[in-house]
DNA sequence: GTTTACATACCCGATTCGGGGTATTCTTGA
DNA sequence: TCAAGAATACCCCGAATCGGGTATGTAAAC
């Protein structure tokens, strides 16, 4: 039982050099081409529920819409066809945007053809597939979303050249409490409260409370 | 040239059987091994830095310090050693916490030889391999982490029943408006806009600019 | 010794906010 | 028709914040 894929491919001479080394893998059915994305649409149209391609090889800078937007379009109305980026771009908006999109695998179009079809049976058995180049660029962003809490407030206290007595004042203005509260909790009085809001706020180039605690939560400064 | 690599595993028999397959390939050469993390850490020190090895292929399952913790110590000490998890674990837990601790690929135990070749090679080259199923929980994760923005605000604006108008002013309170202010940009009196953020401060049980803020933008209501 | 940063403390007037209310009109759904 | 929600508008008053200042003492670095 082969393997029924498409390809979307602008160029016509990347997508019948594609076509021309997958049709040499027998476990691979090439029963859709596109040269944009309405075209492919247009043709997935015309397939029953049964016959749609498993996979579809989607190119990313196509006239008209782009791969990205095709890939959105056709996950929504064809959630059971996965899409194998294969593109030039290896920038991290692209990656993403693809990622988001709802994209299976994102492959380089350099990358060999023994790879494409490694891939192509990877997604068929539900993984995805990353190309080296573009899996390290997804761990940083994975390493990055996942910095330890500790070390971010620690580095934009630094930014901000927070003092830390200043940066648990802050911590009060996030928790709301008022002038008066803050002294209880820290034993000082309230004027001294007063005094380190305003040396925090010229600090963090902010007028009131609510920008104090906007820039604190997005800026890794409190929670 | 040959890749010089490490192995860390605690089970005598699957250090031995990665030691013999992997030494099939001449293109390797394994210059450490060892049963456990602390025994690794050991033998580095022992290593001039232009005889380290360049991988290490990392257990996380191991008595004392675990793979991720050994992970996190290496790529401190030894940054320009490439770590190569190796294990039995598909949960997210360990796969990101591995990332987090720095690791650059992350195979499976039953992975082919041929994938673990092909991945230290990978590695040596810049990039970073995922196990296909793994990969697909990578990209779960940066889909999530980047979900719509616009999807976000509503639902969390449907969470808390704010009505649009509503949504509007509490934008004005989120970027520090006075009530004037807003009443300007939207055009109504700012004895309106107090009604309104009376009512906003009541769907959202808050008493305070700086609550509002807080909230609506952990709870993804603003920027 | 001098300077800077930090922590502490205080005063004052102006402004805004917050919460207690009141009210009318329009739209939608039952 | 009625009720509820939304949008609009207004009053009152006390509380709290904000920004302009003032000051002293300590510690560390040059």
């Amino acid at each position: 039982m082969s393997i029924q894929i498409g390809i979307v491919e602008d160029q016509a001479r990347i997508r019948e050099n594609l076509k021309t080394r997958l049709g040499f893998f027998e476990e691979i059915e090439i029963v859709l081409e596109a040269e944009n994305a309405d075209n492919a649409l247009q043709q997935l149209q015309k397939f029953s529920k049964l016959t749609l391609p498993q996979i579809i090889l989607m190119d990313i800078e196509m006239p008209g819409k782009s791969g990205i937007e095709a890939t959105h379009i056709i996950k929504k109305e064809y959630p059971e066809i996965d899409i194998l980026i294969q593109t030039v771009f290896e920038n991290e908006d692209k990656i993403f945007q693809s990622i988001q999109a709802g994209a299976s695998g994102y492959l380089l179009k350099d990358d060999p053809i023994k790879k494409y079809v490694d891939a192509i049976k990877e997604l068929v058995n539900g993984g995805a597939v990353l190309s080296p180049s573009i899996a390290i660029k997804v761990m940083k962003f994975v390493k990055n979303e996942q910095s330890s809490k500790v070390d971010k407030v620690k580095e934009a206290q630094e930014e901000f050249s927070l003092s830390d007595r200043e940066l648990e004042i802050l911590q009060g203005i996030v928790e709301d409490l008022t002038e008066p509260q803050i002294g209880e909790k820290l034993f000082i009085s309230p004027h001294t409260v007063r005094t380190h809001i305003k040396n925090i706020y010229k600090k963090l180039h902010v007028h009131s409370r609510a920008s104090a605690v906007r820039l604190a939560i997005k800026r890794g400064l409190a929670q």
